[in-house]
RNA sequence: GCCCCUAUAGUUUAAUGGAUAAAACGAGAGGCUUCUAUCCUUUUGAUGUGGGUUCGAUUCCUACUAGGGGCACCA
């Protein structure tokens, strides 16, 4: 709808003489008008018809008259926006829309036919995978989904680092605490990497053995420690699995820096001259050329640095395209921190020197940090909140709550509550700003919440199942004059979707899926629904399972579970 | 020192340059013999400071203040 209005907008411009004007066609969220859509163009167009926003509008509005379909009035209201409203006959039809496309509803083809690859999460072996990760993870997530939403063919990866001083570090403080290979684990890795962390930073000469130790890693040139390194390495990995499974990721590959360095050095390598440069024994990409800052690529021991491996991750992600799906990726995402901005500008633009064709495809889309209420973090020191075990405390809360519920099944149940609590905190914030994350808070299941949104769902489960036993049978026949506010909303489903993934703004699908839920239990509080006698029953279940699909389409795109009862 | 990001009710967050700045939590008042009260109704309360651009600024520019991040061999 909001494309027909536009176009027979721009219709009018033009045969008023106008062109180029850059206007806006939207929902309201001024509180006082009930459209169902409006358009500031006439404020947008008035400099250049050298009239008042008002009076142009009245001439706009003139020229559309009966022009779209479904339009019941058109009217200028504030200081000359063009208000539309939409025909009774048109909410109907889309709750028929949305009962007929059931899982397709709001799905697009803007992305159709595109391979999109989509990193996220990025723990690295032998650390701990902390609530830190969490944010990435939900953004990632829910950005895939909505490339998926659009038809896209898309692709989830994590890039690990598996390789590194971080590594370095946690194996020599393994051997401090004796870690043995044989009977080596997640927590017990955490620990050595506090302890090596710790041990790096009391001497110079033990931060000297440190570095020989992530050398003879890389070169795997010790039997006894590459023992210990694959047995740490792949209980980080079984371990992460795990997590990725609750949180509901289905990864298609993970890359690893340890695969990534080789190709990265041999395209720094081969570009060293043009656009590398050898300085005080390592080779540096001089980013001051571009407004950017200095980075080293490959240390002085002649070592791949994270830039390189991030530049050979690119080409990394495009060969495992060539394998898999036997074409060019048309698109890359990182989720990753803030932090990395900077950073990210510098790989970016040596990227684009060395392999043009791959480097304009590639985006970073920025997640904040997540700060705690109380207290701070750090892997470092080792005194990190652990992401399953903030899952398991919620779940705890989640049960608790549940207790008299009846719920069939309610561990699964609890956990993807647990899952829909953090996930919901996560992305309900515009991606790229901090979190601060209260633990309280989080099992505080009250007001806008993901197991708000998860209640709602099971509300209308229920309703429409004792709607089926009273004999009221969907349909849209026999409706009422006015249209219901809730149903207003399910309309716009497609198109905060596509807003959503335009603007890499999962928060835009949480703040209108908790719009929607507000809304239906307003109308649940209001109107009877599983009430044989009512002549309009039928149609309110019409209304709650079109809200119930729209629902559980939206918290799917946030990657969180819709049970029917909880 | 240089560069980047951020600043909105007591708190946590919304708002492509537009209408009387929107929610939730908290605090106050109501609502289950009636479809799941993890709910609903209602009251309360905010754009860091000073300039500028504009018919119109939370949004753009500028200075300041405060916080965070980055800046050569960590990832």
């Amino acid at each position: 709808m909001k494309k027909e209005i536009r176009e027979q907008i721009e219709l009018v411009l033009s045969e008023l003489g106008f062109s180029g004007i850059d206007f806006a066609i939207d929902f309201p969220t001024d509180k006082n008008t009930d459209a169902d859509y409006f358009s500031n163009v006439a404020m947008v167009a008035a400099k250049q018809a050298g009239e008042a926003p008002r009076q142009f509008a009245e001439k706009i509005v003139t020229a559309l008259e009966g022009r779209i379909s479904q339009i019941e009035k058109i009217e200028i209201a504030g200081p000359g926006f063009i208000n539309f409203y939409l025909q009774r006959e048109f909410f109907r039809e889309k709750i028929l829309n949305v009962l007929d496309a059931k899982e397709n509803w709001g799905k697009n083809n803007s992305w159709s036919n595109k391979l999109v690859i989509v990193e996220y999460t990025d723990p690295n072996p032998f650390k701990e995978l902390h609530i830190g990760h969490l944010v990435p993870n939900a953004l990632g997530e829910s950005l895939a989904r909505l490339f998926m939403m659009a038809g896209a063919n898309t692709k989830r990866v994590t890039f690990q680092g598996d390789v590194g001083m971080h590594v370095a570090k946690a194996l020599y403080g393994a051997r401090q605490i004796d870690v043995q290979s044989e009977s080596i684990t997640s927590e017990q890795l955490g620990k050595a990497y506090a302890a090596g962390s710790r041990a790096f930073e009391s001497s110079e000469e033990v931060a000297a053995e440190i570095k020989g130790l992530n050398k003879v890693i890389y070169n795997r040139s010790d039997e006894k420690l590459n023992t210990l390194y694959d047995a740490g390495k792949k209980v980080s990995l079984d371990y992460f699995e795990e997590i990725y499974a609750v949180l509901g990721s289905d990864f298609d590959h993970n890359f690893f820096e340890s695969v990534t360095g080789p190709v990265g050095l041999e395209l720094v390598q081969k570009n060293i001259g043009e656009v590398f440069k050898e300085s005080r024994g390592a080779v540096i990409f001089e980013g001051e050329k571009y407004g950017l800052h200095t980075r080293v690529f490959v240390n002085n021991e002649g070592l791949p640095t994270y830039e390189t491996k991030d530049v050979g991750l690119i080409q990394c992600k495009e060969n495992w395209s060539q394998e898999t799906v036997g074409k060019s990726f048309d698109h890359a995402i990182t989720v990753t921190g803030t932090e990395q901005l900077e950073y990210f500008k510098v790989t970016t633009k040596a990227s684009e020197l060395i392999q043009p064709d791959l480097a304009g495809k590639v985006e970073l889309v920025a997640n904040g940090m997540l700060r705690l209420a109380e207290g701070k973090m750090s892997s470092r020191t080792g005194d990190v909140v652990r992401a399953l075990a903030l899952i398991t405390d919620v779940k705890e809360a989640a049960l608790e709550r549940m207790k008299e519920n009846n719920v069939i099944d309610s561990e699964t149940v609890a956990e993807q509550i647990a899952v829909a609590a953090i996930k919901y905190s996560i992305l309900q914030i515009a991606a790229g700003k901090d979190i601060v994350f209260d633990l309280k808070k989080s099992i505080s299941f009250e007001g806008d919440s993901g197991p708000y949104l998860q209640y709602t769902h099971a509300r209308i489960c229920s309703v429409l199942e004792k709607a089926k036993s009273a004999g009221v049978e969907l349909s849209v026949e026999n409706i009422p004059a006015e249209s219901y506010a809730v149903e207003k909303l399910v309309q716009q489903w497609p198109e905060v979707v596509e807003v959503s993934l335009k603007e890499r703004a999962p928060h835009k699908v949480v703040h209108y899926l908790t719009e929607l839920a507000g809304e239906f239990n307003s109308f649940y509080a209001a109107e009877k629904i599983a009430d044989e006698d009512d002549e309009y029953a039928p149609y309110k279940a019409a209304v709650s399972d079109a809200v119930r699909i729209t629902l559980e389409r939206g918290l799917w795109v946030l990657g969180i579970e819709a049970p029917e009862r909880m």
